[in-house]
DNA sequence: GCAATTATTCAACTATTATTGAATAATTGC
DNA sequence: GCAATTATTCAATAATAGTTGAATAATTGC
């Protein structure tokens, strides 16, 4: 992953409600959700839901398809995996070993 | 890890500066380096490096120790450690397998 | 076609973040 | 003690991000 990209992705969850859409969307998993079912889920403004959904969508977070005239979104796990990834390589000094934590950690027998 | 603390965390990370010199202090291992390598290194005015790594600091991303006039920073791998720890618990709905990347996938025979 | 529904874009405003140079505080070596 | 060094804080400014309500675009069902 290029830093430029790492950068967006970062920007897209150091905020409060692009957190809250990008895990309310991970955990309604490849059916995603409408985004009027977002704002509902998380009482907000469609205007200002809008403007988060634009931030992650462009970011690559978030996967967007028409339907009808519905839109619907889902998040992009391949793209968290890659952010983990470069956390990483870039982050960890090259040594997953020196950061997996508990929960892969655990899974892991060769990790330690 | 607090939803409060991963929004600080990566609001510190969705800069340019502030990852270079995660990234920089991270290659220096606990030995870590002291404010002026660190603007030498990036080519930063001292008065704009310490801006931001106040902002890593307060995000708990780097320790800083003083050794007489100098302050010596340290990146704090257990944060990123927490850090992905987060993701892979909020992001990866709950199932590491389903984003651990490339370099911890193939150290790890039961993530897949 | 037309009213209702869904969601976005636009314009205005507010709030936050980033950068710079000058001033300040703390430490060292002479 | 005092000049030099290191690094921070402060004040001013520039730049960016977030929020809101009104207007717009696209789609559906009658």
């Amino acid at each position: 992953m290029e830093k430029t990209v790492a950068i967006t992705v970062f920007e897209s969850l150091a905020s409060s409600v692009r957190l809250d859409v990008f895990r309310l969307l991970v955990q309604h998993g490849p059916q995603g959700l409408v985004a009027g079912d977002i704002a509902a889920a998380l009482e907000l403004p469609a205007t200002n839901l809008s403007f988060h959904l634009k931030a992650l969508t462009q970011s690559g977070l978030l996967a967007v398809t028409q339907e009808g005239r519905f839109q619907r979104y889902r998040a992009n796990m391949a793209l968290m995996s890659d952010l983990i990834g470069y956390l990483t390589d870039e982050c960890c000094g090259g040594n997953p070993g020196a950061c997996l934590p508990g929960a892969a950690m655990a899974a892991c027998t060769d990790c330690d």
